[in-house]
Formats: structure tokens, sequence, C-alpha cells
RNA sequence: GGUGGCAUAGCCAAGUUGGUAAGGCGAAGGACUGCAAAUCCUUCAUGCCCCGGUUCGAGUCCGGGUGCCACCUCCA
């Protein structure tokens, strides 16, 4: 089985190799922590998680870093607007960022760079660029060269020809080309700023992820994620100024995750439909907003709406309710009888396999997802067949079902809650209790009371439901 | 104007090197149940935007249309 990537670089799927045996080293496009992340913002985080989390599920060991752009024009407008620094800023919404994040089950990077503890590399870095040519100082400004940096387009596919034909680009006099682009900006009276060979100022946004990347993967990389609106310009410029500084490639795969729609319409906040992932986490469970995000593949366009999040939500629900089943299972006393459990373990070997051939053509998450609910399907249709018996031999097919669903739902995918053992026996004797007396009831044909104990008890949380076993009960969301 | 992408059942959505349409939601009927919940069974695209072409065979390739979207400007 060979992992298939889709790598924009190339317009094409290729088989995945790494630099280094075993080892793959991944940079992701952060976010600009001058306010809350948006629902956008959080597939372009979740996709290079899921990118990941599969890495490492095939064996692979991933250094992954993530930056924070904490200096731009944004940063500076906002920390304005709040009367507190750049810094106090950044670091508000640093902490916000995990804090979304970690709900959303994101695993965290290796290292998150911050730009304005790198500005000396980025200083170093322009005056090389200078050095060789592909750079310029015009009043305290510098810019990139587009136009001595012969493949710039190659990721984006544009030709420098068209881009000036249809430029909208802001005319600038200072530049010797529309296309040229910033490298060092002069600051501006009360704005943050550094010393540099061109006098006070600040880097432009491009420059951070050269010299992050570079800095903690190498000048060779493997995989570079963002979203699709990166590809142009950030990334190209990104390729131009670390390119024309290593002489050769840095980045082997770029991976562009799609956009995100608002009840189809693009999210903006014109259109008043501009969620942040914490308005999103405050109305929905965080494992249902995770599972929404990844149900389509990522590198297409995916449509937030109140029907496809009630969708999503249910589609979960069936695969958590058979990891229920099962688990209640699992806790039951073995009893005596002849059904084999072969029949589970060859469907769970034969769903597995689909699971890893879906995620090996290019994270197809959604036909990864639907290897699950055929599974579930067909668990279930096991569970409930006339003659089942928990034979030991059952029990311990049941019990592989169990961790196939932990490993590909919970560690590969992270869309299923992990079992937290209740600690403390008390509160499910006590349930117990009461499900045996709501029983006894219900032989005597007390309906009423024993409806009432059910209610009761669902009230309080606990989900009651009876199957010809008995009665099985949850702790509900 | 340039570049890239998309168009599959009521809705969401996958379709590998062309081989005879996954999965989810929803709906209907049935089974089970005192009721409920969950679950199971059956049904819901002779057809994948339209028109041509290649082929024994195309959602899948080629040509031509139509419609939608994104990017080309800060943006995930």
């Amino acid at each position: 089985m060979t992992l298939k990537i889709y790598n924009t670089l190339k317009d094409t799927k290729e088989e995945f190799e790494t630099l280094e045996d075993g080892k793959v080293k991944m940079y992701s496009c952060g976010p600009t922590v001058y306010d809350y992340f948006h629902i956008g913002n959080a597939r372009a985080f979740i996709v290079p998680d899921i990118v990941k989390r599969y890495l490492e599920y095939k064996g692979y060991e991933v250094m992954h870093v993530l930056n924070f752009t904490d200096i731009d024009d944004k940063m500076i407008k906002r920390a304005n607007e709040e009367g507190i620094t750049v810094d106090e800023l950044a670091e508000k919404f640093i902490t916000a960022y995990f804090e979304d994040t970690d709900a959303l089950n994101i695993k965290r990077a290796d290292v998150y760079p911050q730009a304005t503890e790198h500005i000396s590399e980025m200083i170093n870095l322009v005056k090389t660029l200078i050095d060789k040519g592909y750079a310029y100082e015009k009043n305290g400004d510098v810019y990139f060269r587009v136009d001595k940096f012969d493949e710039y387009g190659k990721l984006s596919n544009k030709k420098i020809e068209d881009l000036q034909a249809g430029s909208r680009v802001d005319v600038n006099e200072e530049k010797e080309d529309p296309l040229d682009f910033t490298l060092w900006k002069e600051s501006k009276a009360g704005e943050p700023e550094w010393d540099s060979p061109w006098g006070q100022g600040r880097p432009g946004w491009h420059i951070e992820c050269s010299v992050m990347s570079t800095k903690y993967l190498g000048e060779e990389f493997d995989i570079h994620t963002g979203g699709v609106d990166l590809t142009f310009p950030h990334h190209e410029n990104e390729i131009a100024q670390s390119e024309a500084c290593c002489g050769h490639e840095v980045v082997n795969y770029w991976l562009h995750n799609g956009y995100i729609n608002i009840e189809g319409e693009k999210m903006s906040k014109s259109l008043g439909n501009f969620f942040t992932t914490r308005d999103i986490l405050d109305k929905y469970p965080a494992e249902v907003v995770r599972f929404f995000l990844i149900s389509k593949h990522y590198r297409s366009p995916i449509n937030f709406s109140e029907e496809n999040m009630k969708d999503a939500a249910k589609s979960l629900e069936r695969l958590e309710n058979t990891v229920d089943r099962v688990k209640y299972l699992l806790k039951q006393d073995v009893q005596d009888g002849e059904l084999k459990g072969a029949e589970l373990f060859e469907l769970v070997a034969e769903k597995k396999e689909d699971f890893i051939a879906a995620m090996d053509d290019d994270f197809n998450t959604s036909l990864a997802i639907a290897s699950l609910h055929e599974l579930a399907r067909e668990v279930n249709k096991f569970i409930d067949q006339d003659d089942f018996v928990l034979t030991i031999d059952v029990k311990k097919a049941l019990e592989k079902v169990k961790e196939t669903f932990e490993e590909l739902g919970i560690e590969v995918l992270g869309i299923l809650k992990t079992t937290e053992e209740t600690e403390n026996d008390l509160v499910p004797d006590l349930v117990e209790l009461l499900l045996e007396t709501r029983s006894d009831l219900r032989d005597q044909g007390n309906y009423e009371m024993a409806d009432q104990i059910r209610d009761e008890l669902s009230n309080l949380g606990v989900a009651v439901k009876d199957t010809p076993q008995g009665a099985e009960w949850k702790i509900k969301e």
C-alpha cells in the first residue's frame, strides 16, 4: 500500500516518498493571531492534523511546525483598537488558538514559531536576496524582484505576462515592477519596529514562512500545507524567496485545502455570515464539528449549514451507537454456545483494508468514514442475528472490533470519543440496581412506574434502552 | 481577460489504471418492542449538466457547449 498525495506544484497525485526514511517534515501556515480563528481556519488546521495522524499511523515519525503570524497590518490595527500592545494581542489569541484547537482534538505541532522571534533571520534572508540580485531597497523598503526569478508562477500556474496584463496590483511608484512584493517595510510612527540595514521597519508577510520553515525543517522538507487562497501570492512568493536563496527546491509536496462556504455563500463579514470556530463550538459538539469538517474530501469546497451539521451529527451518532453496543457486550458475562466470531474477524480485516486504501488515496476521509459505517452496519447485523450468543469466541472478536474502531476512529480520524472508564463503580452499580427494580416492575406489568424510572434516568442523563438481553444504558452527551 | 476547480438520487457525498453507480441524512413499508430508543430487512439514479466522439464497454478518456465557484487584492 502506497500513499498518494495530490501535489499542487505538479497538479497531480504522486506517490509519497520522504526525503529521509521513515521521517516526515511538515510545515503548516498558521493563523494571524489578531482574532479568534474562523471556521475556515479550522479546516486548515484539521487537514494537516489528519495528514499527520495518518502518517504516524503508517509508522512515520512526523516533525510538524506551525507558525503564528504575530506582526502585520491587521495585528497593528487591532491592537490599536483594543488599546493594547501587539504582543499582548498575540498572547491573547495564541492562548485562544490552543483552547479551540484542543477542543477540536487537533494534535499539537512540535514547534510553534512566531514571526517576531525570527526578525534577525528574516533580515539575513533579505540581505542574501539583495546580494544575489533578487531584491532591492528603495527608501527604507525592500522588494523582491519577481522578474529575476524565472520560475515565478510555477505553483499557481500563472505567467508573469498574464499577471501583468490583468493586473489589479496596487501601483506603487517605488517598485520597479508592480508584481514585486515587499520583503521589508519601513515603519510608520508608533508602529512596532526593528533595526535593520535599511532603517527602522518590519518584515513583509511572506518572508516569515521562508525563514521559519527552513530554520526548523531544513532547506529541504517534505510537506507544506495551507488553504487554497494562500497558493497565490503567499506560497508563490515563499517559493521565490526560498529558492532564490537556496538555489534549489525546498518543498516536495504542497497541499492545499478547499474553502468553507456558509449556507452556500462565501463567508465574509459584509454578508454577516462570518463565524469564528468558537461561535460554532458553542452551538455544536466539538466531535460533530470535526466530523463534519472531515466528512468531505479536503480539497473540495465544503458547505457549512444547519442541515449539514444535523446530518453530520446523526451520521457520527450511528458509529458511536455501534461502538457503545460493542462496549456494553464486552462488559457482560460470556455464555455457552457454538457461535463463532470468525466472520467478524474477517469483516474487520476487510473494512480496515478499505479504510487504509481510502486514506492512501490522497487522504480520502469521506471514503474512509464510509468503510467505518459499513463495518458498523455489519457488526450490528451480527449482534442482531436470532441465534446470537455471547460466547467466548464472539467476545474475542468483538474486542477486535472495538480495537479497530478505536484505532481508526480515534487514533487516525479523531472523531470517536475515547473510552473513559468510570473509575468509580458506584454510579454503574446504582443504575443497575434501578434497572433491576424496573425490570421487576415490568414483569409485573407496572409500566407506569417502569417508564417513570426510565424518564427520570433520562433527565439525569442516562439513556436506557430495552433489548431482548435486558436493559442497556449509557451516559448521554 | 488569465488560472484552477466543480456539476452524481429529496439533501450531503465517494467514485481508484474506462468494466457496468460506495456511504450518510431523509422518506416509505416490514421485523423486534407493553411503549420508547436503538438495530435489522426491503424500497427510493437503466442513470451521473447538455451534445458529439474514441471504445466491445465511459460518471470515468477526447472535442464542443451550458451553469456554478474560487484565485488573480489582505484572506484558510
